[in-house]
DNA sequence: AACTATTTATAAGA
DNA sequence: TTCTTATAAATAGTT
């Protein structure tokens, strides 16, 4: 499908394997977004790139569709359920810590704001809304990737725009 | 890439549609096995075909590239930790200028109630102490917030759990 | 990042 | 379903 005809071997030159990496890659992911609409099924595809960074398309998700797979999946054996148990453990461990860090983030982010109302001895109403947005606001800058973006060329972890949130100081 | 271009939209038919679906998910796994050899990587593609049947492909094996991609999802990559580390210095600060504030409001609110006190007034409704009091109660009930999840990305199955979120609203 | 000569995938037909 | 084949689409090498 191009100049010339190549063989299925592994591309010496990293430079070339790299972009090789990057059409191929985009254009898997174009073949399996239009598979799931012509058909309306579910797809799931995780791929790494040369450089071990991990990207994936998946519709709806690639964990939707992993957990139904799982599920349609044959028993493990129980060496399996001893590696996913402990694997389970360990992420709940990271889980936990940026918990805990986005906890507090989000709680002081509030009582910040509360305290400037209160300074400012003006009547205020919080709205279910309100609280949601102010919240959103700290983390706003945060985008959640969405499979269509994985079209693009950034890795999975590498689409979500990180915080550096201007907190306000206090007048 | 047939006799005739095609609408990307699902097919009506249920025998064309399987018919559609078996020539691209065989089309799809041949270009994940290509890129797989030539770039030397990792692929996994689950598949649900339009009777729910699950195909899938791995090199090594689905399960090999499930389980890094997993492990992968759940560790924040260098990026977050360091946004994370830089967040967390940001409210150390402000926790700082909290309890500078608090000192402040606390000796303003010894001050408000021997005002009223001294004029031998009713409680306020809402006295600066009795906001103070609301305040801390409305995010004590804040237990989680939806941006909570949004800097592991993606709800690890096993663990996803969603949390109510309790917030009362200030009287 | 674009371009384009070719190869490859596939839609419709048999 | 499998094969055929005209045509659309992907892409290897180039700029």
């Amino acid at each position: 499908m191009g100049r010339r005809k190549i063989e299925i071997a592994e591309v010496k030159d990293p430079n070339t394997k790299q972009v090789t990496f990057s059409k191929r890659r985009k254009g898997l992911f174009k073949k399996a977004n239009e598979l799931s609409i012509l058909c309306g099924v579910e797809v799931a595809i995780v791929v790494f790139s040369p450089g071990n960074r991990p990207y994936s398309f998946g519709h709806p998700s690639v964990d939707a569709v992993a957990a139904t797979y799982l599920q349609e999946e044959a028993k493990p054996n129980a060496e399996e359920v001893g590696d996913l148990e402990l694997l389970t453990q360990q992420l709940s461990i990271v889980e936990d810590q940026i918990l805990e860090q986005q906890q507090k983030a989000a709680s002081l982010g509030e009582r910040l704001k509360e305290h400037e109302l209160n300074q400012l001895s003006q009547p205020h109403e919080h709205s279910f809304s309100d609280l949601q947005d102010n919240t959103q606001d700290y983390f706003d800058a945060m985008e959640v990737s969405d499979s269509l973006m994985l079209l693009s060329q950034k890795p999975v972890f590498g689409t979500a725009k990180r915080v550096t949130r201007k907190i306000r100081k206090i007048p």
